[in-house]
DNA sequence: ACGCAGATTTTCT
DNA sequence: GAAAATCTGCGTT
């Protein structure tokens, strides 16, 4: 994915996901169906960004999936540097490349991130999420472990992180093989 | 290398 | 008033 918040270019390759699927999702914020102020995005189109604010000072995005009217999303949790890391290193301190985006909070700060982008149409403007580019995506192996930090649903795994990176925000050592 | 507690504020009960 | 889809620094092993 890239950003272009600020003037400044800087981009990741997505390696760690997780998924928030609707009112029976009891980790999902619209469990129950609370259509909220701060859940209208998650209710909204698809392709769109979900960014939302926690623990008092972090912020963490997403991108709406499934139709208008579903609250469903995915939770973007790490990524491998690309571009601008000392845009990056700017945003986050003097920090190692491997904690630079390895969380929903930090790849936000690393990226630019704040609740005024959330909402924000992901396949143009300076938010983009993108297919992968001829990194050989469609070869990678993906494992499959419950979500983190979540209590609820714990028997129902839906954080995805790319087998081997060294980039997830914490090691995937031995987990079960996904799709 | 690992575990624990503190930070800090939005959101909802 | 409590909990929260987290991160960091500091303590101990």
């Amino acid at each position: 994915m890239i950003s272009t918040i600020g003037g400044q270019r800087v981009s990741g390759r997505i390696v760690e996901t997780e998924a928030y699927v609707g009112p029976h999702d009891p980790a999902c914020h619209a469990f129950g169906d609370r259509r909220t102020e701060r859940t209208r995005c998650l209710y909204g189109p698809p392709g769109i960004a979900y960014v939302y604010f926690t623990y008092g000072m972090h912020w963490c995005l997403n991108a709406v999936t499934c139709r208008e009217g579903y609250p469903a999303a995915v939770l973007i949790r790490a990524l491998e540097p690309l571009d601008g890391l000392p845009v990056m290193r700017r945003r986050r301190g003097d920090v190692p490349d491997t904690e630079l985006c390895a969380g929903p909070g930090r790849l936000c700060e690393a990226l630019g991130i704040t609740g005024k982008w959330n909402g924000v149409p992901l396949q143009r403007g300076p938010l983009r999420i993108v297919r992968s580019g001829g990194g050989g995506a469609g070869k990678i192996r993906v494992v499959r472990t419950p979500r983190i930090g979540v209590t609820a649903a714990r028997d129902w795994p839906l954080r995805y992180v790319v087998a081997q990176t060294r980039w997830a925000s914490r090691p995937s050592r031995r987990l079960s093989v996904a799709r």
